[in-house]
DNA sequence: CCACGGATTGGCT
DNA sequence: GCCAATCCGTGGA
């Protein structure tokens, strides 16, 4: 079991480079959530990078809107997003102000407050036991598990509530770099990143 | 004001 | 493999 006290939290330096080298990056690093007393984390196995500048299936694509400003700030910040009427998805804000750039997490493998991720995902079923793979390997499942929604837009990752921890360097020959998922425009571009044979993983 | 489609998921054929 | 669920951001009239 990783000791998460002995891990440093990430700070801007960390989060204001490039889109990509920041999603690549973001491999084995450990997402924290606090909500009171409770406390929900895990290791981000699987992410996509976004880029408003060249890539059309960015958010930020069509420019500034109310619903995207935070992805414009610097790197560093939380945006979140409501689609097909019923999921959230999660992003981590990348690179300097004004980029319009993120990494979309799509995949964790729970640490703590596994029970919690399960109750928010199946209710207390008891017979649901070999869903053990099936809490976080998806954008929106991951919201849904550490109960993310769009009052969460807009957090400080460097604050206390939600943050990542610093985690042992993750080899290049364990990253596998593909196209991304669930996507019409810009479909070609590489830009999706995750850890090789890991099962928490969306989609291989 | 209205129409449209989406960085998904889960259930059914 | 196919498709409904379900709502809001966005853009055009």
């Amino acid at each position: 079991m990783i000791n998460l006290k002995k891990l440093s939290k990430l700070n801007k330096n960390f989060y204001t480079r490039d889109v990509n080298i920041v999603a690549k990056n973001l491999l084995g690093k450990i997402f924290v959530h606090h909500i009171g007393l409770k406390k929900l984390s895990g290791i981000i196995v699987e992410v996509e990078a976004y880029d408003g500048s060249i890539d059309k299936a960015a958010h930020t694509f069509i420019g500034k809107t109310k619903r995207n400003e935070i992805m414009f700030e610097q790197g560093g910040f939380f945006y979140v997003y409501f689609t097909y009427g019923t999921h959230f998805c999660c992003n981590i804000v990348t690179g300097k102000k004004d980029e319009g750039t993120a990494v979309l997490i799509r995949g964790i493998e729970p640490l703590e407050g596994i029970e919690i991720m399960f109750n928010n995902r199946f209710g207390l079923n008891k017979f649901l036991k070999n869903k053990k793979f099936d809490l976080t390997n998806g954008p929106g499942k991951i919201c849904q598990a550490f109960e993310i929604n769009k009052s969460h837009c807009g957090i400080d990752l460097t604050g206390n509530e939600i943050y990542l921890l610093e985690n042992k360097k993750i080899k290049e020959k364990e990253i596998v770099t593909t196209t991304r998922i669930g996507i019409k425009k810009s479909i070609d571009l590489p830009w999706r990143y995750y850890l090789k044979d890991n099962p928490h993983v969306s989609k291989k």
